[in-house]
DNA sequence: CTCAATCCGAGACTCAGTATCGTTCCGGAC
DNA sequence: GTCCGGAACGATACTGAGTCTCGGATTGAG
């Protein structure tokens, strides 16, 4: 089972159709290790023939957002992109500034933090925003070339 | 010395002119508690009777981000506010989901964790965006009204 | 096959943020 | 205090991401 499926098959459970533009969504953004953004699809789709509109690409990665197939995150100069996940299990990423390319670290141990900081301020801490950023193991060993 | 004063103070010894508009930024933002938009400061500064250009309002917090006096945070839905801060050390803000009021949590103790996250993916970690949310004491007490 | 609900996409729209550029202001030199 | 060059300002135009609308096309359940 290719990553495409396994995003159709989570869209058929939760109850969405499987509509041709959402099909061509699953293929592109299956095993991409890099992020990508809203345009960068609309792009590439054109590219393979099967163009989306952009509205609808907006939509489907709402729908796989919500159903953690893919995370937003929130590059360093305030631009936004997205990166493919594995939903199963509570986890950040971190992004190379040069390539793009992004790793699931895993989760950090976040817990006792929570804990730690509600119990300082007196907040209830119902979500955070964790991402890294750095250079990726290629790009560490590379003289520096372009992003 | 009050908040604003500091903001001058750093402007001045950082090399920038105290200009007019920069006083007034800075007395608008001294003391806030709570997270603020671009746009909010441009609305307040005309209130005040002190209008302030919508692209000076954008290039001031520009600044004050790089000294470390304003940080910008990325807010669930993807929009973009900033909160104040004590320049001094490192650390990370929670912010009221309800009313934006916003706290430094401090140092949560990354550095181990990022040493952590280089030796499992090869990455080399640069920096980290950490944002928590949630409810404040006064709003954690309130019976569910409006954000 | 039928039909209602879902979904699509063209295009208009919004809104944050950036770029341009002629004018104004700041502050160091004298 | 005056002068002057560079820094800063703000009006305005522009960009680009993201949203909204709505008539028409698809989907899939029955
Ligand atoms: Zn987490
Ligand atoms: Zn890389
Ligand atoms: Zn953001
Ligand atoms: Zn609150």
């Amino acid at each position: 089972m290719n990553g495409s499926d396994a995003v159709l098959q989570a869209l058929d459970h939760a109850g969405y159709h499987l509509t041709g533009p959402r099909r061509a969504m699953a293929q592109l953004i299956a095993g991409r290790q890099g992020r990508f953004s809203a345009e960068d699809l609309v792009h590439a789709a054109q590219r393979e023939g099967r163009p989306v509109g952009r509205a609808t690409v907006f939509r489907s990665l709402e729908i796989f957002e919500a159903l953690g197939l893919v995370e937003r995150v929130h590059l360093a100069r305030g631009e936004h992109a997205y990166v493919v996940c594995d939903p199963a299990r509570h986890h950040h990423h971190v992004v190379c500034t040069r390539c793009g390319r992004s790793t699931d670290v895993g989760d950090i141990g976040i817990d006792p933090i929570t804990r730690s900081i509600e119990a300082r301020t007196g907040f209830r801490v119902e979500s955070h925003r964790i991402e890294f950023f750095g250079l990726c193991p290629e790009c560490r060993g590379e003289p520096a070339a372009r992003a």
